[in-house]
RNA sequence: GGGAGCUUAGCUCAGUUGGUUCAGAGCAUCUGCCUUACAAGCAGAGGGUCACAGGUUCGAAUCCUGUAGCUCCCA
């Protein structure tokens, strides 16, 4: 039958997919074999994939499709998680469509649309993650808010909150106005903004004159209850404990001072502005001092505010200063960069607020859990680029408390009871709750009782990830078998909201590390170096990728150059390789099975040279990528399989086994491609899990044991492992010889190897084969068309059908003496350095005795033919 | 403002404890080829003062110090 000379990947994904899960070759139970497990990170659910997800998961499936084919039980789990506050969004966004405010439902309706919108949209990404042949095993795929993992996330809150470490407490905290919730400090991202700094007149109530202020905020005046100073500035000494009027308001407030104070910013004059900014809310604190909030929780001015109440934040802004001027009380305005806060789920403005949450004291936690820090510092647990314990360290060395309540109702409903008086307690259920009251002495019902309103942080569930996809706090069953997890994979972006968490609950609550190994990737970008993103529209679809060039081309893509922790930087021509790669395959495929073998004749010599030869290269690559994988250097492992395939196996190997014109291969040499490729096509599956598939499966015709994706992975044989080097050396000088006289490769040659290596005498045949070449058994008859060249130290001569020059030749041969007479010098001087022999090491010294004496034989090789040309 | 890291070919990156497998790979570029699997291909070639300046050493891309530029994290 005939085959198409390009690859056609779509239908062939889909057989084989449909295929694997067919037979459940991704579904794991524990066995008596060793564990080999990866849980996925999850996934928002209200994501599409992306290019981060793209590379992400490919490099989770090639760990897990190779250490499935290296024997182990692997067990990828997949999954999603809730999302708290984008989910939210999302839904209250839908509603509003629909002309439905979020308001005017009780929370029990509006969970209701929650989980619709969760069911109709929730799976998306997981059914995209099968596009790309991610190998997980989808029975076991989990979500955070399912019960058992919510049950998992409520025991843990009042274990913690028993155990005290878990606190209800007031502080300032970062408010996101368009999310209308608090967020933890990881998620408030700092960016650079220009802004304006406002110098603005606060004039003396008991002294003459004003006190220039400088703020970028004027719309928080309203909230200004002091003004400080530095104490040790001399400008205002004078004025400590009089008063100034706050502009518009006419509120008077004291001047006051404290160290804080940086003299040399603004006018070295501070408005305090307890409610709103954390700094001044310490030097309230320390001065007593009220905290007027003078904005309201979407943004808008309060009535406490007083002017332009209901305005929002930033029209306010600009209000008040057009006010100031008005009333001269502006007294200039500058240009000003300062970073600002952001929300990382909404990108709103985060306002400091004062405010009751809870929260989770690391202070007390890492006491208690030291190893949390130890074991990477220990590499117990690994990082992959080690360079990132630092940014871990530094992270966990300056840690603060953790805000883990979210004013949302899509999450896990804190598990606080309130009495009326507000006294309150905590537990899993209310029935629980009003036994805890009973316990305080209250006797209560149902009725009199009120859970919490807010929901925990999506992180204070997800931190529970690879022991709650186990049960593990349910039953130990498979957290013994599968925990702890080997590999993580994730961006490290995320590694304080999650990777650090993750090895805090698990010490906390298994006493072991959650994960061997953590490997953090890089940031997908274009070209331009920007963070492809959905609102620059810098970022190709992956699934139209998927479709235009097929999935594995799209993987190959993406891991060619993708060290731990290097951003990549993605462009479509690197997909175009990938493609290109397969369709190479593809066509290696077709030449093998056009081949009709000869029965009953003997193998050739250079069927048998040819079959040594790769024999040793693959063995080679094999050897160095072992080494690789060890070390997670997924791309290098990558691209000596490619270099193995494509120059190795197609380029050299094939050509040398092809039949000559009109000519058939031998039974026995298609038979040892036939191994040679299906061996290829297992250590390139991980990366390119369908080409291979297919392949596999093609070259035994179905009478094949077990499928590519459970067969076993191809170990080095270190007895066959040499480099040979040499005759493919050789075979390059020939062609370039040719290219250079402008000789036919058709043109058959004739030469003759003198002081010639086993490398080269052993495999004249296939060099024979690949250049055109045929050697000489005799002696070499001197004449005039003859050319010389050195393969490491053997002499190969080539009969030319033309006339040599004599001068461009003797030139050649001169200009290589003296490069390696300036060699001889230099190495010799280094042996004859007595610090060097006594220092260096004595293998180091026994080298480079070997390079003076090879440098000497090629020398006086050199000098003999020119004379002989002379 | 505090901390960490990076700088090697036009581009993206390797370069393990200092020592000719130390100056490499892929892509891109250039030259010649529609050679009976593949032009999504074949055969060749060019290209780097290893950011800069010092130092340590018999020997430095590799270790140390400083300078410049870039990146990330934290406040």
């Amino acid at each position: 039958m005939e085959i198409s000379s390009k690859y056609n990947p779509t239908e062939i994904e889909n057989k084989w997919y449909q295929y694997w899960l067919t037979n459940k070759y991704f579904s794991s139970k524990p066995d008596h074999r060793i564990p080999y497990t990866v849980v996925i990170p999850p996934p928002n659910v209200t994501g599409v994939l992306h290019m981060g997800h793209m590379l992400n998961n490919t490099i989770q499936d090639v760990l897990v499709r190779r250490a499935r084919m290296m024997g182990m039980n692997a067990c990828w789990v997949p999954g999603t998680d809730h999302a708290s506050i984008a989910t939210e969004a999302k839904v209250v966004n839908l509603l509003a469509s629909q002309g439905i405010k979020k308001s005017d439902l009780s929370r029990e309706d509006f969970l209701k649309h929650a989980w619709e919108w969760k069911e109709k949209y929730g799976g998306i990404i997981l059914e995209q993650l099968k596009k790309l042949g991610a190998s997980c095993d989808w029975d076991r795929t989990r979500f955070t808010m399912e019960p058992k993992l919510s049950d998992a996330v409520i025991e843990v809150f009042v274990d913690l909150y028993q155990k005290g470490l878990v606190y209800r407490g007031t502080r300032m905290v970062n408010w996101d106005p368009q999310g209308k919730t608090t967020l933890s400090d990881e998620e408030v991202k700092f960016k650079e903004v220009k802004d304006s700094l406002y110098y603005i007149k606060y004039q003396g109530v008991d002294f003459d004159g004003h006190l220039e202020i400088a703020t970028a905020r004027p719309e928080t005046i309203a909230g200004d209850v002091a003004v400080c100073v530095n104490p040790n500035d001399d400008r205002y000494k004078h004025l400590l404990g009089k008063k100034v009027r706050v502009p518009l308001i006419n509120r008077e407030v004291e001047i006051i001072a404290d160290d804080y104070i940086d003299i040399e910013f603004g006018t070295g004059v501070l408005k305090v502005t307890p409610a709103h900014d954390i700094h001044d809310y310490e030097i309230g604190l320390k001065f007593n001092l009220p905290v007027i909030d003078t904005l309201n929780d979407d943004g808008t001015i309060s009535e406490q505010g007083v002017l332009f109440v209901g305005q929002d934040r930033f029209v306010a802004r600009k209000a008040w200063v057009s006010d100031l001027k008005e009333h001269d009380l502006l007294i200039k305005v500058e240009d000003y960069v300062h970073n600002v806060g952001f929300s990382e789920r909404t990108d709103a403005v985060v306002e400091p607020k004062i405010s009751t949450q809870w929260f989770l004291d690391m202070k007390k936690f890492m006491e208690k859990n030291p190893k949390v820090l130890s074991a990477v510092m220990d590499d117990e647990i690994k990082f992959y680029p080690e360079k990132l314990k630092n940014t871990y360290k530094h992270w966990i060395e300056n840690i603060r408390d953790w805000n883990i309540s979210r004013q949302l109702w899509w999450g896990h409903r804190i598990p606080a009871f309130y009495d009326e008086s507000g006294d309150f307690v905590v537990a899993q259920t209310a029935e629980k709750a009003i036994v805890e009251f009973a316990k305080k002495g209250k006797s209560l019902n149902l009725t009199q009782i009120k859970q919490d309103d807010d929901v925990l942080d999506t992180w204070f569930s997800s931190w529970l990830w690879p022991i709650s996809v186990f049960d593990g706090f349910e039953s130990k069953e498979e957290l013994n078998y599968y925990y702890p997890t080997n590999d993580l994979v994730t961006a490290p972006e995320i590694m304080f909201f999650w990777v650090a968490r993750m090895i805090m609950a698990g010490y906390e609550y298994t006493g072991e590390k959650p994960f061997k190994n953590v490997y953090y990737t890089g940031i997908v970008r274009d070209k331009q170096r920007r963070k492809m993103s959905k609102s620059l529209g810098n970022s190709p679809d992956p699934l139209d990728l998927i479709a235009q060039y097929g999935a594995d081309a799209v993987r190959l893509g993406m891991l060619l150059c993708a060290p731990a922790g290097n951003d990549i930087l993605f462009d479509e021509s690197q997909i175009e390789q990938g493609r290109n790669f397969c369709n190479k395959i593809w066509n290696a495929y077709r030449l093998y099975h056009q081949w009709e073998p000869l029965k009953d004749v003997e193998i050739r010599t250079y069927e048998l040279e040819a079959i040594e030869w790769f024999e040793n290269r693959l063995n080679r690559t094999l050897l160095e990528n072992e080494e690789h994988f060890a070390q997670f250097r997924l791309s290098d492992a990558l691209m000596n399989l490619y270099k193995l395939i494509w120059d190795d196996f197609c380029a050299v190997y094939l050509e040398a086994v092809k039949p000559h014109y009109g000519e058939s291969i031998t039974m026995e040499a298609k038979e040892a491609t036939k191994l040679f490729f299906a061996q290829l096509m297992k250590a390139i599956h991980p990366y390119m899990p369908f080409i291979s598939e297919e392949i596999y499966h093609s070259l035994f015709e179905g009478s094949i044991e077990s499928p590519c994706v459970v067969s076993e992975y191809p170990i080095a044989n270190k007895e066959k492992a040499f480099a040979m080097e040499l005759p493919m050396q050789l075979v390059s000088e020939v062609r370039n010889i040719r290219a250079q006289k402008q000789i036919s490769p058709k043109e058959k040659l004739y030469a003759w190897m003198e002081n010639a290596e086993s490398e080269l005498v052993d495999f004249s045949s296939m060099i024979s084969k690949l250049s055109n070449v045929e050697f000489q058994p005799n002696q070499r008859i001197s004449n005039s068309n003859q050319t010389m060249f050195l393969i490491n130290k053997s002499e190969i001569w080539l009969e030319l059908n033309l006339e040599i020059d004599v001068e461009a030749e003797k030139n050649k041969i001169q200009e290589e003496i003296t490069y390696l007479e300036g060699f001889w010098k230099a190495t010799n001087s280094k042996l004859s350095n007595e610090k060097f022999v006594a220092n260096a090491k004595p293998e180091i010294v026994e080298k480079e005795r070997q390079k003076l004496n090879d440098a000497e034989t090629k020398l006086q090789n050199l000098r003999v033919q020119l004379s002989n040309l002379s």
